[in-house]
DNA sequence: GAAAGAATGTGACATTCGTCACGAGCGGCC
DNA sequence: GGCCGCTCGTGACGAATGTCACATTCTTTC
């Protein structure tokens, strides 16, 4: 069991405000682990033992249905905790989490975590937090799916991408593709073909270019308009 | 402004584990109004003013789309809370919410309520409680949504009222129609029409039986079998 | 540098689902 | 009792989207 510093603690989102003794005795109830990719951290319907931080790689949060589609809940990024749903309400996993790359994960056990949210009631008002957010942001998934057609969610998609981590060159803003149409598509509740096809039809617009490992946003007010 | 009693704020959901002293310094804060059926309690995209408590009498949230189909996302019944994520969050409200009865509601303005939350460590784990229970609903409804057809979505429902709501007859179980079947389709993210006519498949199949104010499960392992 | 494995592009097709239009039933409300 | 408004039923239609099959391109591995 790999050790872990006060460091790592305070780094943790909800924990940053835990004072320094508190963070170093807590150190030692977190476990870090690795997992290739397409290994599952976390399976819907286990049993839950802590919440998670990724704290390197990316992953996916999903539920698959029974034909085998998959939906995409939330794809995580270094820094991004996850599992904190069934440490709170007692429930089972609701969802599978699955490393894209090789991931670097801390799971910090629920006991240990309940007490020091009881304890410090900043940490517990940094949780509300982060859990208001997740409802905020679970509410715009809910419309999109139901409200809007692929189009419009997978211009969203390149839209919002763009501004976070688009950069810019002189054709526009270049967005390096970090997901596979097979994702984008459970990212957005469609499926793969229809993905690629309706990229085309962007493409041949003139508002996007599709290349291989990147996307070149060619006109980003176009873009907007599509949403 | 009607005055607020203790009791009523111990009766909220997250403040039942008050002391008497600090409900009574709290009511004074509580503002109760009433809502004429179809107004609005709150509208998505404007500012919190804190945070509600569903008295008596019913409503939904939901957001509407371009074209006028609205999703609902939450269906509330007496005791029921809503408008807590912008408390947190700090943003707009995320969502619409109208009265479909004559409503009686309580509002918790934002400042009190935090006050109340960074100082009694119960009332935010009850709190924490309540954001997972919907986070997990959500990834429910989400899931529903993108991965099940309309008939399985709306089986549901009917399996899941009937167990809640049902009064069992020597037919089966009964289910009194407490939404329209607009309210129903934009529940289940479709539209009337769609819904109306697999309630009729679903009738024709022996399974339900569908009545001007209430709907009869004829078969409830049929139904289950449907979703 | 082959060979295997991913990821992607694309055509043809099936089906669900949403849209439009209209009629019927029921319940207030003067 | 008769006018309205709301809810519901239903047919016809079209569009969006999912399915299947297969070719192509790129990547990785041995």
């Amino acid at each position: 069991m790999p050790s872990v510093t006060a460091e790592l603690v305070l780094g943790i989102p909800h924990l940053a405000m835990l004072p320094l003794a508190e963070a170093e005795r807590f150190a030692r109830d977190v476990v870090v682990r690795q997992y290739a990719a397409r290994e599952f951290i976390a399976v819907e319907g286990e049993p839950c033992r802590g919440f998670f931080v990724l704290l390197s790689g990316r992953a996916r949060i999903f539920r698959s249905g029974a034909d085998g589609r998959e939906q995409i809940l939330r794809l995580l990024a270094p820094g991004d905790t996850f599992g904190e749903v069934p440490v709170f309400d007692g429930g089972p996993n609701p969802a599978t989490v699955e490393a894209l790359d090789l991931c670097d994960v801390a799971l910090v056990p629920s006991a240990a975590f309940r007490l020091i949210v009881a304890r410090y009631p900043e940490v517990a008002v940094a949780l509300l937090g982060h859990f208001a957010r997740r409802l905020r942001s679970f509410t715009e998934l809910v419309e999109q799916i139901s409200l809007q057609t692929v189009q419009q969610r997978i211009a969203r998609y390149l839209y919002m991408t763009a501004r976070e981590e688009g950069v810019e060159t002189p054709d526009g803003l270049v967005i390096p593709r970090s997901i596979t149409q097979q994702d984008l598509a459970a990212l957005v509740g469609s499926v793969r073909e229809v993905v690629s096809r309706t990229m085309r039809v962007m493409e041949e617009d003139g508002v996007v270019e599709i290349r291989r490992k990147e996307i070149l946003v060619r006109d980003a007010a176009a873009l907007r308009s599509l949403i």
